[in-house]
RNA sequence: GGAGGGGUGGCGGAGUUCGGCUUAACGCACCGGUCUUGAAAACCGGCAGGCCCGCAAGGGUCUCAUGGGUUCAAAUCCCAUCCCCUCCGCCA
């Protein structure tokens, strides 16, 4: 959520912003203003009414225990009935007009920085590369094709029990999935970042207050019964962790690891990535979350990208990196750098990780504000990152990892977290 | 799921019977000062956040879990919701 001050003081710069955006966010901005400027002179007529009644109220508090009482008293009480009639009638309106305006404001995106490319995804940069992907003698087969003869994947009988885009995951695929956990995790500690286990069944606050909420409704299994959101990923409850809470400057930044399973519709994705595991509406994922200083987050930014980025390349993982274009944005985000690992199957490098800066949308919204010795609380600025999305990077390691024998070789950072011995998946 | 009890400032904890100097006592923590070679102790003072108006100084308003209601006036009375605790039942 922006800032409705900012909005106020300086429409033409966040006009500006948006549009680099691609956004026609002009007349929602004109709504926002007008909106804005009938709440405040709205609040105005009530306040003043309210301060009427409450020196009024103390007069005729002070009259009646001084033991007198006469008429005046009867009088004043009968006005201050009408005026308590007028403030609650000022105060509905003023709650409608407050309900358009954050209704309005919620569905405002946050300001992209400087350095996102302007314009939609085709604008989108590549920053840098990392690896030379390999040649094949033969044609490289894909993930699902090297795991179907081992059952290391079971596609069909997760359509059977679930539907479509549900997967089993089976065997030594288990245990690659769990060494890909603790040795994110293991890494992540040793870097200032909290390990947590979150919940996955979250409240809309958590999903409105993330930013995740009204935009990506349509994305979110909403579960009826108990009005419970399950998550699409752990940013939701790490953010929401400190939701309404002021933080101690001097604990900054503040950094989760948080593991969770990970439930997505994919409404719109139909026909689109239906082969195997890459696009399914349940995975596992290991999150980096950051609560930090307003005036360091471009710093943490880059610092949680390099975890990014370290990891794969101690996973062996050729890949590039790219600086999202603002239109591509998500909504949180000012400024997000995705890393794309190489499939070989597709020839082309896919999304594995992401890192984004939010600022201070996120935590404008969840009220997550930190405080110093001296001054005031200000809001934090907040920024997400995946350390192992454990589906996409097992479908990178298994192509990347293929042998000429259709076998899938570990590599060797993981290779201590897995059973001993295995260093070949699905071998005896 | 059943029966009780309870949510007050950074923390602890009064106040809720009987609505009105509660602009929330008191303590702890924290900050500033006096004292001291320095520190501790003691003493003095300060110490919530949001919003609105204002160049500022300052003023107003709201907030005692949340939202309604009663009233001239609500931490206090009424209703609903959320959360926490205890006991019972069920349970990985």
């Amino acid at each position: 959520m922006l800032d409705i001050k900012l909005i106020r003081s300086n429409p033409e710069m966040v006009r500006e912003a948006l549009s680099r955006r691609g956004e026609t966010a002009e007349t929602a901005l004109d709504r926002l203003l007008e909106l804005d400027s009938q709440r405040r002179d709205l609040l105005q007529q009530a306040e003043e009414k309210r301060a009427l009644r409450n020196t009024t109220s103390q007069e005729i508090a002070r009259i009646k225990k001084s033991g007198a009482g006469g008429p005046e008293v009867q009088s004043a009480m009968q006005a201050m009935r009408e005026v308590g009639g007028q403030i609650k009638e000022l105060e509905t309106q003023l709650k409608a007009v407050e309900a358009g305006l954050e209704e309005e404001l919620l569905a405002v995106p946050n300001l992209p920085d400087p350095t996102a490319p302007a314009g939609g995804e085709e604008n989108s940069r590549e920053e840098m590369s990392w690896g030379t992907p390999r040649t094949f003698d033969l044609e490289p087969k894909d993930h699902l094709d090297l795991a179907l003869p081992r059952d290391l994947i079971d596609m069909e009988r997760g359509a059977k029990v679930s539907g479509s885009r549900f997967a089993y995951l089976k065997g030594d695929l288990v245990f690659l999935q769990f060494a890909l956990v603790q040795y994110a995790l293991e890494k992540l500690a040793g870097k200032g970042f909290r390990p947590v286990v979150v919940p996955v069944l979250v409240r809309d606050e958590a999903m409105y207050g993330t930013g995740f909420f009204p935009t990506d409704l349509q994305q979110v299994y909403h579960l009826e019964a108990d009005d419970l959101n399950l998550v699409g990923t752990s940013e939701v409850p790490l953010a929401a962790l400190h939701m309404n809470e002021i933080l101690d400057e001097a604990d900054l930044p503040v950094r989760y690891v948080g593991y969770s399973t990970c439930f997505r519709r994919e409404a719109g994705a139909a026909g689109k990535d239906t082969r195997g595991i890459f696009r399914v509406h349940q995975f596992d994922k290991v999150e980096m979350f950051s609560f930090c200083h307003p005036d360091r987050s471009g710093e943490e930014h880059d610092y949680m990208w390099s975890i990014e980025r370290e990891i794969l390349e101690e996973l062996g993982l050729p890949y590039r990196a790219v600086n999202i274009a603002a239109g591509d944005l998500g909504a949180s985000a000012a400024k997000k750098y995705d890393n794309e690992a190489w499939i070989p199957s597709q020839e082309r490098y896919r999304e594995v990780t992401s890192c984004s800066n939010c600022t201070d949308y996120q935590s404008r919204r969840l009220k997550c504000r930190a405080k110093g010795e001296k001054g005031s609380p200000y809001l934090v600025h907040t920024l997400n990152g995946t350390v192992v999305a454990v589906g996409r990077t097992i479908i990178a390691l298994m192509e990347n990892y293929q042998t000429v024998d259709g076998l899938v070789a570990v590599p060797e950072v993981l290779q201590r977290y897995l059973p001993a011995g295995k260093a070949f998946l699905g071998k005896g």
